[in-house]
DNA sequence: TACTTATTACTTACCTGTAGGTAGGTTTTT
DNA sequence: AAAAACCTACCTACAGGTAAGTAATAAGTA
């Protein structure tokens, strides 16, 4: 199966270059070289950016999708979720300073295609609504302490974390370590 | 002087566009059309693309500097200085859904040359510098309330501030207001 | 004062590189 | 033999950039 391999591979790449550098910096050929193949074996699999973007995303969003999934499924406490929720920007960082997907694609947001914006809205809902329940059965259970609606600290922590992870590249990591403890300790999670 | 008008109105729009679609998406044709006048006049202005974006963030550091300048001399209040802060994202979203130039470059930093990361750093600095010191002095008259040091607290807002107007694009400015508001909240400020 | 010389702020007309994309052929796998 | 997974060879558009010229204003000089 070189197809799904190769399809995977261009995948991959696009979604490393778009944490990297942005959507609209890197071409079909920064995704060709690294896997030596042509430009047009990245058209074959995917037509045009556009198609390539929403497949990125959907990817995004099925993955993460799967990720809630399990945790779930294992029954995971709201204190584990939410740690298990800060792990994604935390490896992101540690990957050689990538940011946020969807930080990276709402700053390019109005040059992008509309079957694209429609995707980063769905992937915001996504993470946001899932991070916001685990907030509310974590107060609810008096693990977690916080003042507000728990989608408003929802907002407030992906904010927070997206912004951070950007600092990051120019304040150096610590940068984003401080905002994690700090939100932790808002939380009134141990460190 | 038709001259400093010209290379104003260059800036001017160089700036929006930064905010609206990032520093990549944009052209010197983008700022030639609105401004009735050929590229080639852009870059008598600004030779290459790289100083028209040096000149842009150096502005912003001026800017900064001289709206700092202007509220030390007037003996603002610590909760002033950080209200005028907070005024800054505020005017970037009602000003049309714009971004923070400081986000918007640090997603690109990897793209830009080093000239001009060099003022990306220098502006995050200035800025994030002048708001810990704000926020340090609020504590020290007790006007405001925060655990761990100003710096880190200034990274935390800064963070929240800047990942917060890029979530507004997809979710709407109350997700900003939010923000905002429980940033003065946990300061101990009222709304 | 009149005329030249510079300087400023552009324009026209180009050039090179690369981006995204396509058509049609070739190899590989099923 | 047919479908999948490519490649070669191209095309168009536009990006950033340059060279040479021009109109208008300012400065210097006879």
């Amino acid at each position: 199966m070189a197809q799904a391999d190769t399809k995977t591979q261009i995948l991959d790449t696009a979604e490393a270059l778009l944490q990297d550098r942005g959507f609209n910096a890197f071409s079909y050929n920064h995704i060709a070289q690294p896997l030596g193949v042509k430009n047009a074996a990245i058209h074959y699999h995917f037509p045009t950016k556009t198609d390539l973007g929403v497949a990125l995303i959907e990817r995004c969003r099925a993955r993460f999708q799967q990720y809630t999934d399990l945790l779930e499924a294992g029954e995971a406490s709201p204190v584990l979720k939410f740690e298990a929720y800060l792990t994604l920007p935390w490896r992101y960082l540690r990957d050689g300073g990538k940011v946020c997907p969807l930080g990276a694609l709402e700053v390019e947001f109005n040059t992008l295609p509309e079957e694209m914006r429609l995707e980063v809205i769905a992937l915001d809902q996504q993470m946001r609504a899932w991070l916001a329940i685990a907030l509310e059965e974590g107060r609810e259970q008096e693990l977690l302490h916080f003042e507000g609606s728990a989608e408003e600290r929802a907002i407030l922590i992906a904010a927070a974390l997206q912004g951070a992870l950007q600092i990051a590249r120019v304040a150096g990591n610590s940068a984003f370590n401080t905002c994690v403890r700090h939100l932790k300790q808002e939380l009134g999670l141990a460190n």
